[in-house]
DNA sequence: CAGTTTGTTCAAAAAAACTTGAACAAACTG
DNA sequence: CAGTTTGTTCAAGTTTTTTTGAACAAACTG
């Protein structure tokens, strides 16, 4: 068939199917990112990216989890905006392949940055909301007890964006164990 | 009709409509539970409750969210189980009647407690998992990096374990702000 | 350039999650 | 007890999300 598949050379164990413990990290992950709302395909694929030591380009992706073209492309390109894989240029070669991010402080960082900080932002423009309703609210009872509860939600608020930073700090702290054991 | 609503008695305002703050509140936690993976559902009801010094039954919360009676009883009952809501009796009343949780704390203390927690006692199992079938692995190669990833897995495991009670206790520090600010 | 290879997009199909409402259970009331 | 009121359960219906695959675009190749 295609004359660029070489047979003798085998960086992981790029046969077309996975290893028995492979299935097993690649469904851990599947059920880890369903756990924080992110799509199945997602998980693994990041899965199997994380098993090996060598990238993978898109249709190697496709073959091992039996996944579409279209699942594989959008879930690479979602875990790359991320930070969870970064892509690889194989010199003279055509295809992108690609790797995953290992450090958990990355990973938690990256998973931050595109879910919490955007529900931040929204949250400000709907406390503003609230704060117009309420100058406008004619009950008198009602609104003095819509303005407590503006004042709890701030609270919440500004809580929540102190709290941030510091998991991304504190995933941090130790995070060459990760890096030591996987070299 | 029903002999027992007494029309001249309104604790909040419970008509049977919502202020306009109090849609825009709704709202907000619709949204905002979403966010993290729970139904919307949970987050209208939390959201009404929240928005009312008094408490409400079931019956009430379903007139006023328009939701039914199968979502109300299920919902409820999740709220309750995350310690978002509390029931009360009304003394001689024979309804159950909830009110809403509002320190931020207990709020994510509870979820935690029966979202991560137990993925994280997954995590445990998942791991030893893998132990068992690395430790049967043939192939050379493949059992050596299978064996380094299990490595990172565990690490990982461990700093979560360790950042899960910090949250916990980061959110609570200035917790009096929220309190004092809705005294 | 004509033919490939590689990768993206998006409408439609499939799967998963949520809501509804009717049937049921439990506890009270007269 | 017969009749209410209150609340739960769960199969079926609805909505939302995810996946698929075919059509398209882009970039390389000879």
């Amino acid at each position: 068939m295609t004359p660029y598949s070489i047979p003798s050379l085998k960086p992981d164990s790029v046969g077309d199917e996975l290893a028995e413990w492979e299935v097993a990290v690649v469904d851990l992950f599947l059920n880890a990112v369903q756990s924080v709302g992110l799509p199945k395909s997602l998980g693994q694929i990041y899965g199997l990216l994380f098993c090996r030591d060598q990238p993978l380009a898109m249709d190697e992706v496709m073959k091992l989890l039996s996944i579409s073209k279209g699942s594989a492309s959008q879930g690479l390109r979602s875990l790359r905006q991320l930070g969870a894989v970064s892509s690889v240029y194989a010199p003279g070669d055509r295809k992108e392949r690609f790797l995953a991010e290992i450090r958990l402080r990355k990973l938690v960082s990256g998973f931050l940055r595109e879910q919490a900080d955007p529900h931040m932002e929204k949250g400000i423009s709907r406390l503003e909301h609230l704060r117009a309703l309420l100058s406008a609210e004619e009950g008198e009872e009602s609104k003095k007890r819509g303005v407590r509860r503006e004042e709890i939600l701030s609270g919440w608020h500004r809580q929540m964006s102190r709290l941030l930073p510091w998991v991304k700090m504190i995933v941090g702290k130790s995070d060459r164990l990760a890096k030591k054991s996987s070299e």
